[in-house]
DNA sequence: CTGAAGACCTGCCTGC
DNA sequence: TGCAGGCAGGTCTTCA
């Protein structure tokens, strides 16, 4: 479900209720997502350091084990913040009691998410992180990138910018927003784009990504805040989710097409 | 190696 | 009203 803003909104409202404080209880209601959850017991008596983001996974850093909790959203995961009396909700499968009489909540209808309890020291070359590209607001993905990247590739460019070996975080919103933006074909041949116009997507990609952060992340079904509030960058689409009505540059009709078995959007007219 | 397709799982919306 | 079908923001595995 999230993409880089909206894990990175989930981030930033969690860090101050989270860090610092110490897990007082764990409860796992269910254990199997998309991967069992591991025994998280061990957790019981540590303390929170921090709340970081690598790609789209959170990192619980914590005090005392040297460990980080590492979580997977998936398509519909959530967490929120709630007294420990709050009785559970529907699909919540884990609550961590807090000493602050507050519980992180987890809650995924679909279990697509996933978690692991790693080693500090390594976490770089675990499975789940030793084969990532670039964060996407980072200057290590930068024109030159892109444009290595794009070289000889014959695939279409959207399912290149969702490739998380590529830049990690664009997920099918942000890549047809960016490619609305950026004035490009999602169907395009990859190395058939001039290297302008890879230029230029790359600048558009941190562009959105950057407007989508400050609006709080998107809100399409159930994401919201660790406050339950929700996101408003949604407002702002160009074309995703908008087949068949105008586009607001030419007013063209958006054309939905299907890449990789994901829906693409985009406006005939605007994108060539 | 590259690229495409299917799988995982549940809920919701549409249309008959 | 009831039900089948299609769709959903991510990733991993399999296959050509």
């Amino acid at each position: 479900m999230p993409e880089l803003p909206e894990v990175e909104t989930i981030r930033t409202g969690l860090e101050p209720l989270l860090v610092g404080r110490k897990i007082a209880g764990v409860t796992c209601h269910r254990p199997d997502l998309r991967y069992l959850l591991p025994d998280l017991d061990p957790l019981v008596g540590d303390t929170v350091n921090g709340v970081r983001r690598r790609s789209k996974y959170l990192l619980f850093e914590l005090a005392d084990s040297k460990q980080v909790l590492v979580w997977h959203l998936g398509m519909t995961g959530q967490f929120h913040v709630l007294p420990c009396q709050t009785k559970a909700g529907a699909h919540e499968h884990v609550r961590f009691d807090l000493d602050d009489g507050q519980s992180l909540r987890y809650r995924d209808a679909r279990r697509f998410g996933y978690a692991g309890l790693l080693p500090t020291t390594g976490l770089q070359m675990h499975a789940w992180f030793k084969n990532l590209g670039p964060e996407p607001l980072s200057d290590t993905f930068n024109d030159e990138h892109l444009l290595a990247i794009c070289i000889g590739r014959k695939a279409p460019i959207k399912n290149i910018i969702m490739d998380a070996a590529a830049v990690v975080g664009i997920g099918n919103i942000y890549a047809s927003e960016s490619l609305f933006r950026a004035g490009i074909h999602p169907a395009r041949a990859a190395g058939r784009i001039s290297a302008t116009r890879l230029y230029n997507l790359t600048f558009c990609i941190k562009q959105i990504l950057t407007e989508a952060i400050a609006a709080g992340g998107s809100t399409i079904s159930d994401f919201v805040h660790a406050d339950g509030k929700p996101g408003y960058f949604a407002h702002s689409f160009q074309v995703y989710g908008r087949t068949g009505e105008n586009c607001f540059l030419c007013g063209e009709t958006i054309r939905r097409i299907t890449q990789a078995g994901r829906s693409t959007f985009y406006c005939p007219a605007c994108q060539h």
